[in-house]
Formats: C-alpha cells, sequence, structure tokens
DNA sequence: CTGAAAGCGCTAACAA
DNA sequence: TTGTTAGCGCTTTCAG
C-alpha cells in the first residue's frame, strides 16, 4: 500500500501564496469581480508558479458544465479502419473544442443498438459530458428520443430528421455534387447509370438516391440498377459483380463513399472490366486517397473538416459558451472530375 | 433566462425510495458491505427505476478517479485522415475500455510541440483522466518527462525510451515482419532493395531501418537506397521518383506504412514503371485497403486491434481496476504476400 | 472591494 | 447491520 497521498496543488494554494482569499482566485481566474491590477497580477503569477488548473471533476459537479461533448460512433471497427470519414470530422472538432478547453469523449460501439444506448445513456446519466454530436441519421432513429429523454443536448451532423427536428449541420446545397455527377456521365454519352447506395437506415441514403433517380429523369432517363451494400467491401463487390453480369450492364456507377468506389473498381477488374474503358466510376467524400489511385478518382467532395467544426461551434454556441462564432457555412458537395469516369463506349 | 434548475436525480432520491440512507445506497451500489438480500434488492430496484447512475464529477472530486483515458495524437488532419492507422488502435481500447465503464478523452493536435504539451498538461492539471496512451515514440521525445513531471501513469504503444522506461505494449517479435520482407525479395531475386522509412523522429523509423539493412547483410547485400519521408504523399513520391531517377535504381521498395506504399505505386507508374512488373512493393500495417488495389499489396501486417486491447488492459491494470485480465500478446508483425511483389527481372 | 461559508453528489470514517 | 457526517475542490451568494 503506498502513502500515495495525492497532494495536488488545490486553489487555496495559490490563495496562500498570492495571499488572498481563496474566492478572490476563482474570481479573478474566471474573470469576474473587479480586483485592483496588483492582486490581479499576483494571483495570476501564483497559479501560474505552481502550474493549477481547476479541477474539472469540481468545477463539473459544482456548475454542472463538464466541458466536454460526447460522441459515439456505430460502426464496426474494422469498417472504421477501411474508412477515414470519421477521422477529419473528428479533427475538425477537435480544432474548434481545443482551444476552448473542451474535450472530446469517444465511444466506438460495434452496430449494436443496446451498446449504442448504453453508450449515450452513461455519457447522460454520469453527466460526463454537456452535449453530443451525432453523426448519421437513421431511419426511425432510436437515438432521436433517447437524447430527448436524456435532455441531452444534441447536434446532428447530416441530414435532420421529419419527426424529430435537432440542430443539424449540412452542406448547404447537398443535392449540387450528386446532381452534377450524373450531368457529367451523361455528357459522356452515358445512358446505363447505376447507384450503389449506402446501407438504407440511413436517412441520406434515400435522399441521395431520390436526386440520383431525378437527375436522370431530368435527362429522360431511367436508372440502369440500385443496389444497396452496406460499407463493407466484400458486399459492395458482390453488389458490383451482379450489376455486372446483368444482361444490360450499366457503363457508369455512382457509389455512396470512395471505399465503396474502389471495392467496385476492384469488383470490376475481376470481372476483366477495365476502368474507365468499360465502366465509368464516381465515388463520394474525396479521400486524399482518391488522387493515389489510377485511375485517379472522379469523385464527389465533402467538406468533413467544415462540418466539423461547424457542429462543434454550434453546440458550444447551444451551451452559452462566450465568444463562439457562428458556425462556417459547410461547402456544398462538389464533382471533382478526374479519371475514373471517361466517354462511354 | 429559463427556470432550467437540472433537478438530476442523485443518490438520495435513490435512498428515498428504497427508504434506506444514502451511505447504504453507495455501499450497495458498489458492492461494499454486506446486506440482507431485500434490502439490496430494493435499492437496486430503485437506482434501477430512478435511472440512475453516480455522477462522474462526483466521483471523481471524492476518489480522485475519474474512470477516463487519455490519448493525444499529434498528426495532422489530413494525415490522420489519410491513414486509418489510429482509428484501429482506438478500436481496440474501446473494446476494452467500455464495457468497464472507462471513457477515452481525444485530443487531436497537429505536429505543434507546445499544442501537444497543452493537452497532457490540461489532462493531467485538470484532473480529467486518470492515464494516457501514447503512440510512436520519437527520439528526445518531451513526452516521457513531461510525463514523469505530470505524474501521470501512462502505457506507450510501440518502442520504449532507452532514457525513459515506461510500460509499453509492443508485438513479440517485432523484427520478424521485416526480416521475412527481406528473405521474400531476396528469394525473389531482388539484389538492389529500398526502403522508404517514416520520419526520422520516430524511434520506430530507426529501429526497422537496422533491420532491414541488417538482414540485408545477411545476405550479402547492402541497401540500394534508404530515403526518411513524413507520412504525407506528396514526400513520400517524391521520395520514390528520386530512386526510380537514379543510375541504378531499386527493383523492390518496402515502404513504412501502406499508405506510403500506395504513394510510392503511384509515383512509380506516373515515370511509366510498372507494378510488380518492374518494381515490386512491400508495405506495412495491411489495411484493408491493401487487398482491394492492383496489384493487392504485399505488406508487413501489424495488430492493430491487439495493441490497442493490450495497452488499455495494461493501463486498468495499473489503476488498480480489479478483474482486469492479463493483456494479450500482441501478434508479431508478419508479412503478407499478395501482387505487389514479383520476380525480378 | 474582499472574505467567509454554504453546498454540488458522493464515499468512507465513525457512531449507534 | 445501518445511519450520520465530514469533507473532496470549486463557485457564489452574502456579510464585512
Amino acid at each position: 500500500m503506498a502513502q500515495r497521498k495525492t497532494n495536488r496543488t488545490t486553489i487555496s494554494d495559490v490563495a496562500a501564496l498570492a495571499g488572498v482569499s481563496v474566492s478572490a482566485v476563482s474570481k479573478i481566474v474566471n474573470g469576474k469581480g473587479s480586483f485592483p491590477e496588483a492582486t490581479r497580477a499576483r494571483v495570476l503569477w501564483a497559479a501560474d508558479r505552481l502550474r493549477w488548473s481547476p479541477s474539472a471533476a469540481a468545477v463539473a459537479l459544482r456548475g454542472a458544465k463538464t466541458r466536454a461533448i460526447g460522441m459515439v460512433v456505430n460502426r464496426a471497427p474494422d469498417l472504421l479502419n477501411a474508412d477515414p470519414h470519421f477521422a477529419l470530422l473528428i479533427a475538425g472538432m477537435e480544432s474548434e473544442l481545443a482551444p476552448r478547453d473542451y474535450g472530446l469523449l469517444l465511444h466506438i460501439v460495434g452496430e449494436h443498438p443496446e451498446a449504442e444506448e448504453r453508450a449515450y445513456r452513461r455519457l447522460a446519466d454520469e453527466r460526463r459530458v454537456d452535449a453530443v454530436v451525432l453523426t448519421e441519421s437513421r431511419v426511425n432513429d432510436p437515438r432521436a428520443a433517447l437524447l430527448r429523454d436524456l435532455r441531452m443536448p444534441a447536434v446532428l451532423i447530416g441530414t435532420p430528421w421529419r419527426t424529430h427536428p435537432i440542430p443539424a449541420v449540412e452542406a448547404a446545397d447537398r443535392e449540387q455534387g450528386m446532381k452534377d455527377a450524373v450531368d457529367h456521365l451523361v455528357d459522356l454519352g452515358h445512358r446505363r447509370i447505376a447507384y450503389v447506395s449506402g446501407p438504407e437506415d440511413r436517412v441520406h441514403t434515400g435522399h441521395r438516391r431520390r436526386t440520383f433517380t431525378d437527375r436522370l429523369h431530368h435527362h429522360g432517363l431511367l436508372p440502369s440498377h440500385t443496389l444497396a451494400s452496406d460499407f463493407a467491401a466484400r458486399t459492395t463487390g458482390a453488389a458490383v459483380t451482379q450489376m455486372l453480369l446483368d444482361d444490360s450492364p450499366p457503363t457508369a456507377i455512382v457509389f455512396a463513399n470512395d471505399m465503396m468506389a474502389l471495392a467496385g473498381i476492384s469488383a470490376a477488374r475481376r470481372l476483366g472490366r477495365d476502368v474507365p474503358g468499360d465502366l465509368s466510376v464516381v465515388g463520394h467524400d474525396d479521400l486524399p486517397l482518391g488522387q493515389l489511385l489510377h485511375p485517379q478518382l472522379t469523385t464527389i467532395r465533402q467538406d468533413l473538416d467544415h462540418m466539423g467544426r461547424a457542429a462543434a461551434l454550434s453546440l458550444l454556441r447551444h451551451l452559452g459558451e462566450e465568444d463562439t462564432p457562428p458556425p462556417p457555412t459547410v461547402t456544398p458537395p462538389q464533382l471533382i472530375i478526374r479519371e475514373s469516369t471517361a466517354k462511354a463506349r
């Protein structure tokens, strides 16, 4: 049994060193009262010398604000690993949170609804965070009711639910990228264009497919095929294989993200199809990866960094954090034309 | 000003509902004293009915344990985004932390030493976490002294420092993969083999390069080229271009990670070199990505999931957490032979 | 303008 | 066996 008395330096140590009361220290550090400059300086000096920062626990206990934001990611580890999507979102949030001394409490749960619910409940019941960031709204998303129930402030990155309005950050014109992609393919002479979407339970899956279909209609065309995939390479590959072996296979495929596009290209090649010679491919997200591929990936760029930032700022404002600038507008999804799309033969 | 009195349910609400004292609730919930089964049951029922969990802040304030682990990642967002390495590490940690009700507080700072130091200091001074996980030990790593200074328990994922011993998780035989890779290339008839390493400040950079060089010696060979790169695609591409334009260019290159290998392949192709026809390539990590490339990537697999798990368990044991199994052994780096390596011409 | 004192929700001595 | 109580470190009235 070590004698390890923690002996943490506390506010009273600072007060003692500065020769003032603890309440004076508290007020000065938090910029509350008005004190003679000499006192202020001495207190600040003492705090600095003792390397003192207020204990997060004590502050939280007193004021019920933890200065932490929660995020629970419900994607299986291997998919997470495969898809850097979240990392940039998180980095974007961090770049706004860190300078304001907010922390980010991260939980990665698999796609287990119970684990996910448990994670949110713990965050709320244990008062570990002041608010949470949600990503990827789902259809009949249990989180909507759950968070209302938990009275947990939240902002959603993605398409808000109809039934449970919630503050959300979304690109300004979320349909633009998809429209441009369809136009681009039609311009190249493609007439049989397919869409491989993400899982059906994501709200944006339906949205994007609808935009895709509508834009084809606009050109007097019908979707060649539309198939849903989870995000896994295997499933995506199977979907593409199936399409390509069809009697009238598509000459172009739009994918719901870049990793799926890559899996699609891989599957097409296994069938001996050349990209973009036999098949044009469009991705979604514009991961840096896309520029290293051969052919370089034509894709719909999402401004993930700004989405993360905007979500963080939106939350901070909601929490009454002062000096928080308004969330930046998020650049609309933008078609980046590279080498994976070419004239239809 | 809303009247929003928080009105959180507290331990005394539970005590009242169960008709016992608060200390009884505390003890029963924490499995401390011995109580008649009837009392236990009533308390547990009440806690459940009120959906009560102890406030993390109060527990932390009282006992000085926060049940949270910190991690600060010092890689630039775009590199983070490009390289899924960290995501799997984090997922591995989470799978051990979450079931034990531990949280993971994540900070992503760029490669700014001051920001990094500040992040660790805040974690410690504000007592936000009980311990931290470090990754990628660096040469003259300021974190070693800093954490000792801060008296912050820590475990390192990677090669420990000589000068500042610290608990570390590392693969059992960390040289195996590299040796096998060199052997494999030599077997294929390669004689001019190069190595593109990560940044020189990483401890493992020197280690791996030494293993590479030593193993070549074992075969009576000298490294064709060794170049350091940061993790960025541009730098890596430039390094490869330089090597390939040399008078006696390498016929095979080993890279410090898969993303760099991909950047290398891309650069080689831009020069009109075929992989693996003109140049064999070996990566490191075995990201799922590697199997989707053409050619599929030959790589040295790292058991990132187990590294994350082991780090978490090691920390939990150190923190005196009961019922924590010993950290699993981490599978040694293993050469996975796929299509990006072929006979030297 | 400054300081004393009352808790925030919880745990662990100490009493009963 | 169970309950009472004194803080953990901080903020914030409320007196001085």
